[in-house]
DNA sequence: CTACCATTCAAATGGATGTTTAAAATTATC
DNA sequence: GATAATTTTAAACATCCATTTGAATGGTAG
């Protein structure tokens, strides 16, 4: 058992372990999980073919180490400015736009890379695309409990809107977030697909358009339609 | 060169290449484009390995063509009502609404497969969540007139809006759309992410909810913070 | 120094994949 | 009904991949 404190280096050279997750996350969002070979991986990682099965047991559990450790920072923000919002108001309801501001900063603010591309949305919107039983148990946990938080403090919020419409325009919301971001990151600047090419965001006023569009969305007043499940 | 009118079967059994497109939409939306195999397809398709190397010359052509054939009639009917709309209209601005329903109804409508799934939401989220040459084209090709279309038309109804501003909110709407059809492909429904898995939702409800939500999204008032490009 | 641990390495293994080939089967044309 | 073109088939090819193996390396403690 060894503390790997060989004089620290001071964090000259990262561990190998953690050359490989960050090599993966940007191979993996690059070339798609199921496209990314292990030796792309590890020639990035500057370390040897066999050391991804030394330290993860398999590419399968790489991708599950990957994917939980870019996910896991955004989604503990975004608890944390929810838990803060509830203490602030107390029985109170929570402002409309708070609420829209502590779902989306957080995603905007840490789902960049260390090349500032935007691999963690990638590797997202991948695995959100193609559902499969590995990932999806990782979405599941890492989502879960989120999700119920905020439609539930949303409901409270707008209590006139049933439980599924806000639950139907949450999931608008969440989509909102993730196109855009996918947008932005340069690896799609080839996509002529996009209207929003020439616009330089700052994240401050990408986050500020996003609760405004969102917020507006959810101002809107109940459907007739729906009258609750 | 074969008009292939074998007394036309009336339609008892496709030809083989229209099988090996469908049977590939489905197995490339399940598996995903780099995983399926060209033996999975033809199996589904109940046809011969090399029958894809003779009707397409490649596994790369083939994903060209099922791109192609399940995403032209999408915007081929968003074309169409959008052009209705501008021969109702005139001079005048084509109201919000219809022009959001314009973008979100063929999209609902014609993005099911022949066994009630998602299969065209399903890749196109993956060709967009992953960023590639080949892929890149199609959708250029398939999307780049309609959104510069529907960008103009939504400057007209919405003058008050820098073109930067609506084309941020067009993409938000463009995300709104694909998530939601995405979550409702039944391939989804282990994805405990949802938290809109009991509403039991008809195209026409989604429909209305999704302009709903949109066009209050647009009719938020410009931000300050965007003087435009 | 020696023994022990964790880590790295080059090489090999076994399996799966896209593609090709050449023959067989089917269909069309005269 | 014979000939030619089209389509289907089984088998093989070459390539690439994740994973395994066993030896080499390095540092650490006794």
């Amino acid at each position: 058992m060894v503390v790997s404190e060989s004089i620290a280096v001071a964090g000259k050279e990262a561990d190998t372990r953690e050359r490989l997750i960050k090599a993966a996350l940007r191979v993996f969002a690059d070339r798609g999980i199921a496209s990314a070979t292990l030796r792309e991986i590890t020639v990035e990682a500057g370390a040897n073919v066999a050391a991804v099965n030394y330290y993860f047991r398999s590419k399968e559990e790489l991708t599950r180490t990957v994917l939980e450790t870019c996910l896991r920072p955004i989604n503990e923000n975004r608890l944390r400015s929810l838990e803060k919002l509830v203490a602030e108001n107390g029985e109170a309801a929570i402002p409309l736009e708070s609420l829209v501001e502590a779902l989306v900063r957080p995603m905007v603010e840490q789902s960049l890379d260390d090349y500032g591309g935007r691999s963690p949305v990638r590797l997202l919107l991948q695995v959100r695309a193609l559902p499969q039983p590995l990932t999806n148990t990782i979405l599941a946990n890492q989502f879960d409990s989120i999700h119920r938080l905020f439609v539930q403090a949303l409901g409270n919020t707008l209590p006139e809107l049933s439980r599924s419409e806000i639950g139907l325009r949450y999931d608008f919301a969440r989509g909102a977030i993730m196109q855009i971001l996918g947008d932005l990151d340069p690896a799609a600047r080839d996509l002529p697909d996009l209207p929003i090419k020439q616009a330089r965001l700052d994240n401050e006023t990408l986050i500020r358009q996003l609760v405004h569009f969102i917020a507006a969305g959810f101002r809107a007043p109940a459907s007739p339609s729906f009258a609750g499940a």
